[in-house]
Order: structure tokens, then sequence, then C-alpha cells
DNA sequence: AATATATTATTAATATGTTAATTAATTTAT
DNA sequence: ATAAATTAATTAACATATTAATAATATATT
């Protein structure tokens, strides 16, 4: 069973399982579920992301990303806007309750993640990201295409 | 952005959505998911094991745990016993028919496990999986406990 | 022994993942 | 310019995740 659990898969689930509870407490903090807090991330950043881009960037699929943004609209924290270019485009953006979201979330978030990096040595986080890195480039994603 | 597409939590679903597909696709061409297999692939090593304790080597929550088993059931991979010294636990176990699958399965399943082991040189292997354990084991997990 | 507490499995409610199909709009090829 | 192929978003159907609550049984306390 050794060889099972010492699998890279589950290996990559249980870290995981390990690191994302802190996290998720503080979302919850706010009324947030983690992909939800991802997609705000995002438009923190960018004033108005494509569904497309959006789900690129957060690995959130793209029919499941419909159904999140479907729910931070119904909290008016992100709105919809048809592209008028392409209008098959739908562009997303944080509205301006959205965006006040940030300044309570994002400093609690920054210190768990300081503290799970000094959890372990700079070598070994080094060397993690490394292969995590390595794992990716060599192939290539399929889930969010 | 790139704080948060290089953020470690990303950077394990990413590794996860590029390793997994693969496998996926073994699955399916026996109508099984992952999670299905992840269950039978502990059943083919322990003859018969409790929810709780399938629940917390398969990293599968047991809530998710019982649909699983339920599912594995109706097609007879799997059956339930209840345990008779202390009846609040439940043991499962794969039918004969469920044992059957695994010499069709894992040939497949090790091959691909090895094609993917090749696709980094040992020693980035090796500091990857050393870097993943150093991570699970400073906490303590929290999804299924 | 009787009550309180703890444990195992399950159910419930909601959110998300996965895969395939659909719709609307755009682009390509004829 | 028009039919065919492609693309972006969405819907659909089913499986799983997450968190809280519940039911049944077992253990500990008094």
């Amino acid at each position: 069973m050794q060889e099972f659990e010492q699998s890279l898969p589950m290996m990559l689930y249980r870290a995981l399982d390990t690191v994302l509870p802190r996290f998720r407490q503080i979302f919850a903090e706010f009324g947030l579920t983690e992909t939800q807090w991802r997609v705000l991330r995002v438009l923190w950043e960018y004033d108005s992301v494509t569904l497309k881009t959006l789900s690129s960037i957060t690995l959130i699929p793209a029919p499941s990303l419909v159904g999140v943004v479907d729910r931070l609209a119904q909290q008016s924290l992100v709105i919809r806007i048809r592209d008028d270019n392409d209008r098959r485009q739908v562009s997303i953006r944080a509205t301006a309750r959205g965006k006040k979201l940030e300044a309570k979330v994002s400093p609690k978030v920054e210190q768990a993640y300081l503290e799970l990096k000094s959890s372990l040595s700079p070598q070994t986080w080094r060397a993690l990201m490394n292969g995590l890195s390595q794992l990716t480039a060599s192939e290539q994603m399929t889930t969010t295409k």
C-alpha cells in the first residue's frame, strides 16, 4: 500500500489537503469559498478579464466558472460584460464592493502564505517548486485546455 | 499575477491537472472514475477495509465515500459488511468481479506511471517527492481527519 | 445500571469537478 | 457571399467536495 500512498498523485493530493484548510478558513471569514476567492484574486489585479482567460489563470474549468461567477454576481461582487467586438465573449470585472474586499482579505492570506513558506527550508522550498514547474512544463494541461 | 499563478497551491493544482488526465483516460476505458479506482486500488491489497480507514488511505472524505461505495456496490464490484463486534463500523471488500479488474487495469496504470516518472530526472523526482513529504509532515491533515 | 460523551456511518445542503452537448457568434473555405 | 468549420459561453447530467447535522452504537462516568 506504501506504493499507492507514496505515489505522486496521492502526494499531491495530500499536500493540498495539508495546505488549503488554513486558507479556506480565512476565506470563510468573509463568506467566500476558495474558488470564489481565486476569481476575485485575479480581478483585483486585472480590471476586466474574459471568462476563458479567467478559467486558464484560476484553473477553474469553464463550466464550473459559470456557476462561480453567477454566485459572485448575485452577491454584487462582480459583473458580467458582454464584449462588443466579439459578442461570444463575456468579460468579468469586480464591482466596487468586490474590490473593497481585497484590503481585508489579502493581508491575512499573505500572512498565512509566509507562515506556510517558512515551514520548509529555502532549499527544500525551491526544490519543490522547481519539481512542480518541470512537471507541468513537460506536459500540457487538459482540464481547462 | 505571476505571484498568484506561481503560488504553491496553484502549482499543486496545475501539477494534478497535468498528471491526472492520462490516468483518468485509462480508468474510463473500464468504466471507472478516478475515485472509484482509488477505492478498488486499496481493496485489491487489503481484503476488507473499514470505511473510515478507506477514507484516510484514499483521501476521499467519508461523506463522499458513502456515495462512491454505493455506486461501486450497484455495479457489484464491492460489498458492504456490517462489523459484528462494533456495529457502527462498515467494512468494504471487493467482489470477485471487482478483483478481476485488477489484472486488466493495473498494468496500464503502472505503465503510465513509469512514463510519468521518466519525464523527470531521478534527482528532480526525488527532490519533488521529498518536498511534498516535508510539506505534509509538518502539518496535519484536516480534510479526512 | 443510567446518563453523558464519543465514535462511525450516513444524510442534507450547497458548491464544484468532469465530460458531453448545445447555442450563438465568428472565421475559414469554397 | 454562403456553407462549413471553429470558438466562447453556457447547459445538462452525473460524480465528488465541503460543512454541518443526525442516527446508531460504543465507551466512560457517576
